[in-house]
DNA sequence: GCCGTTTTCGGCCCGACTGTTTTCAGTCG
């Protein structure tokens, strides 16, 4: 078998889910879990991985090495086959209906032989539930609810959504006076719900919130909860002189904080969302107004939001090797816009105006090649005449536009536009549009003939994903990385909020094998410039510094790379 | 199931809110 490393963390997520609604070892569960967690962030194809090698990863002890192993080898585990012989499918479902947690799914299944969604709305909507022991009428009128709202796969928001929401929450939050925290500010590609931190007291921001919810999920002096346009919306109350604790907790991750509170016990040390306590007595050693203090009375340096998920950053704090990130700062251009040439809706002009207006050095123009017919697509004859246009406003534009393509990678890996067309061009990226569906072998040589055409610069949005819309395709990024790092190419952070690919996990791994990120907007209208931010945030999230991103050269220097 | 300056057993982050109880279990973040 051929298992790629998501496929076996796959399994090892749905074994953990069983054992959960068959009312397991709760420890168990999250043994399971963290399991998946280590194989999915592993820069090398578990496959490979002798025992001993499994062993050595931290959350991988001897059973869930061998479990592993099996699963690389035969593509299922014996455990799984059992569990799922025991636990009917659909249990799996129940599980992620809001309000039902493992005891209940459990008992809805065993004593009202309730094994799907659907005959779990009917019960409720039948009264069976509420003559269960410890349920009542508003207990069962949860269950119908979120039963209704149950759409099947885990909804979650885009950055531009959550932005979206987090402009129409300024009409209701106090300015300077709240902090978004959660994923968002661990700058993730995709967001369940939106945590805030409000310094503004309950009493007066509750009763705001209450007029201004589409509903109101809970509501507390410390803890409030609403949906808003459809999305859950977690906010919780501190004071400015201890923002530091609550920010902490609420930007997580959890695996972060299980990690860190974990680790302060072994120092005597309790921590929790208002401050740190010695292991026995509830006296508050002081109070902390920033995270930074936080840190540093744990003894740790303090580790940036998009860090903190549990992948090292705490080791690599304690051995002060935490990386220098890539800072917005760092940025001199976008390496990825599209012009009215092609199916942009800015001319050069606008594009040179747009980037001299946001501080770039430089901007790649990397219009469509003709082979994209639905997005206009350039000639080579046409991209001549574009690099005339290019210079002509070069003579007087602050901001250096390059002139580059994003041609087309064919399925059988050539390029839409001819080498003697690619030569003349100061960049070249080159992506992925048509034949998706190929196999990994196919789709995986066909980016790799890429790297290796002298020509290409960059391979851009190398996975093709569409979030929420169109998986990755089928391509063996590890393969990919040594690739490109054997034949100095570049891969893409593409920065659309739709696309963010390579993802977080992948560009440390190439970052980790030496190969340069490139990070693009793709932008297709002005606003869209401003995605760039959702990159370098992607950027951060793989470890990056300045030294392992292209757009921090100055424009000399990239020339040079590229040429 | 994992792990070890509590090392091969006995722990495993910690707290808020709700509903159904009358002191707490369950869920969630």
């Amino acid at each position: 078998m051929d298992c790629t490393n998501r496929q076996v963390a796959e399994i090892l997520r749905l074994i953990a889910q069983l054992h959960e609604v068959r009312g397991g070892n709760p420890f168990r569960v999250r043994a399971f879990l963290a399991g998946a967690e280590a194989v999915e962030r592993l820069p090398r194809r578990v496959n490979d991985l002798g025992i001993e090698e499994l062993r050595a990863l931290a959350g991988i002890g001897e059973r869930l090495a061998s479990v592993v192993q099996e699963i690389c080898r035969t593509g299922s585990s014996g455990e799984l086959a059992a569990l799922q012989a025991e636990v009917p499918a659909g249990l799996l479902d129940l599980l992620r209906v809001e309000g039902v947690g493992p005891k209940t799914a459990g008992r809805l299944w065993r004593e009202l032989g309730v094994t799907s969604v659907a005959e779990l709305k009917e019960a409720a909507e039948r009264g069976r539930i509420r003559r269960l022991k410890g349920f009542g009428p508003k207990r069962e009128a949860e269950l119908l609810r979120g039963a209704e709202r149950f759409a099947g796969g885990e909804h979650r928001m885009t950055r531009a959504v959550a932005e979206q929401l987090l402009s129409g929450l300024a009409g209701v939050l106090s300015p300077g006076r709240y902090v978004v925290a959660g994923s968002y500010r661990r700058g993730s590609a995709t967001v369940g719900d939106l945590d805030l931190v409000s310094c503004e007291p309950p009493e007066e921001l509750n009763p705001r919130l209450r007029a201004f919810a589409d509903e109101v999920i809970e509501e507390g002096e410390r803890r409030t909860s609403i949906r808003y346009r459809g999305e859950r919306v977690d906010l919780r109350y501190t004071t400015p002189e201890a923002l530091g604790p609550m920010l902490l907790y609420l930007t997580g991750s959890k695996a972060f904080n299980i990690r860190l509170r974990d680790r302060a016990l072994l120092e005597g040390l309790r921590v929790n969302e208002y401050g740190i306590a010695g292991r026995q007595g509830k006296t508050r050693l002081e109070t902390f107004p920033d995270e930074a203090s936080m840190f540093a009375a744990l003894g740790l340096p303090f580790i940036p939001p998009e860090l903190r998920e549990d992948r090292g950053e705490i080791e690599a704090a304690e051995h002060g090797t935490l990386p220098d990130l890539v800072g917005s700062a760092d940025l001199r251009g976008d390496l990825h816009v599209h012009s009215t040439w092609s199916d942009g809706a800015l001319s050069l002009d606008e594009l040179a105006a747009e980037g001299t207006r946001r501080g770039y050095e430089y901007l790649i123009v990397s219009d469509h090649s003709e082979t994209l017919r639905v997005a206009g697509g350039l000639s080579g004859r046409d991209l001549a005449e574009q690099r005339h246009a290019i210079e002509m406003i070069n003579r007087s534009s602050p901001c250096r536009l390059i002139a580059g393509v994003e041609v087309d990678l064919l399925a059988d890996g050539s390029t839409g536009l001819p080498n003697r067309v690619l030569a003349d061009l100061e960049v070249v990226i080159a992506s992925v549009h048509s034949s998706l569906r190929q196999d990994a072998d196919q789709m995986t040589r066909r980016l790799i003939a890429a790297c290796e055409n002298e020509h290409v610069d960059i391979i851009g949005h190398p996975t093709g994903r569409l979030i929420g819309r169109r998986e990755p395709v089928a391509v063996d990024l590890v393969r990919l990385i040594e690739s490109a790092a054997g034949t100095g190419t570049a891969l893409e952070i593409n920065a659309s909020p739709f696309r963010l690919d390579l993802d977080d996990l992948s560009a440390r791994a190439a970052r980790d094998r030496g190969v340069r990120l490139s990070i693009g907007s793709d932008a297709h209208r002005p606003d869209e410039l401003g995605h760039l931010g959702h990159g370098l945030a992607t950027a951060r999230r793989g470890w990056c510094t300045a030294e392992d991103i292209l757009n921090t050269l100055p424009l000399d220097r990239l020339l040079e790379w590229v040429s």
